[in-house]
DNA sequence: ATCGAATGTTGTCATGAGCAACATAGTAGC
DNA sequence: GCTACTATGTTGCTCATGACAACATTCGAT
């Protein structure tokens, strides 16, 4: 623990510092504004010192998008759990993962291309947990009979991209913001139909 | 015409030979990779050059993204100028644009994140007639009685994202690209058993 | 043939990433 | 307490790039 309250000249914590500047400047200028410069300019430390805590800025981005899929992950579980009835399960996934990936564009972008890169394991991995609690929802779907049987895999990740499709197209501002709403009910609608028994 | 032969010194098409090495760095190294000097490098210019054709990085890549929407388009037209039936239809404009997709995915970003700026209208307007070619179909599929009667906006959207999800996910290493095929297909089939009447 | 518009070139500046050498502050062992 | 040792920050470079300005050359219309 700091020895005495505001900046024990070693700042105390200046990773997570650095990353809810970061968070911060994503959001309201994009990762092509994002300098490294910035966020120690910002916080009052000099050039170098995120170093020490991020090998480059890539690392910096990277850690971004690991706790922006937590943050996605805590969201859609709390979702989950709220909701019982099966169909239900499905609309609440639906709204808390586009309202997500609407309100955190940047981040969600971030969160699908800092994989790309080979390495970012931890990345495609916390991508994967995420999509697999859709994967979840749809197999117990099929044991309800909600759905008629298959592979819950290909059923899910069709679902999954029609969440992550919706919440692009609006972010790319190819649709206005406004049929998010609508969108995300008629894909909901359109997959419990699509896929029932 | 050129006076003698090999680079007339003015090199004839300076803008063309920017836009076809962009457009090959971005698919070997992406986008954070493509620079304007190394472009100018390449091509055997000086590295200022370039501007006479592009204001600035960004216009390179607006450009880009919007011969992007062109090429998408013309295979979306041939796709479907080829096929008769409707559910045939929706197939090969889901093959095409997914196809497409994953076999550009830098290129697919670049179109979708563009337009972010404001000023980028004419790669929104893209963006707009591409979609609009899917929401054709489906109005065209309304009217053959093969879909429920209703907003094809909404539809099309939907099929579209969809389309988009499951070409973004494919793009992210979030699923394997061999899977690509299988869900598309399972896309479009429960697509199709969604909207009927 | 001449003049103006396109198109390229050289030179410069500001900025940011990445690295290295150094400084300082906590911490563990004695 | 004192002395390493380690973690964390700082200063000061180098390099690459984007953007810009001033100048040069070519092309085209009159």
């Amino acid at each position: 623990m700091p020895t005495t309250s505001e900046r024990p000249y070693h700042h105390g914590n200046l990773r997570t510092a650095l990353l809810d500047a970061a968070e911060r400047g994503l959001r309201e200028h994009g990762v092509d504004q994002l300098a490294l410069r910035d966020l120690a300019r910002e916080i009052g430390v000099s050039h170098a010192a995120p170093r020490r805590h991020f090998a480059d800025r890539q690392a910096l981005l990277d850690a971004l998008a690991e706790t922006g899929f937590a943050r996605l992950d805590a969201a859609l579980r709390a979702a989950l759990d709220s909701a019982d009835d099966f169909p239900d399960r499905v609309r609440a996934a639906a709204v808390v993962y586009t309202r997500f990936a609407t309100e955190n564009a940047a981040l969600l972008e971030l969160m699908y291309t800092s994989k790309h890169r080979p390495g970012a394991t931890r990345i495609t991995e916390a991508a994967e947990t995420t999509l697999g609690l859709l994967v979840e929802v749809i197999a117990q779907g099929q044991a309800e009979g909600a759905l008629q049987a298959g592979d819950p895999e290909q059923v899910g990740i069709v679902l999954f991209a029609t969440l992550q499709g919706i919440a692009s197209i609006v972010n790319g501002n190819i649709v206005p913001p406004e049929l998010l709403d609508g969108l995300v009910s008629t894909a909901v609608q359109q997959f419990l139909r699509g896929a029932r028994p």
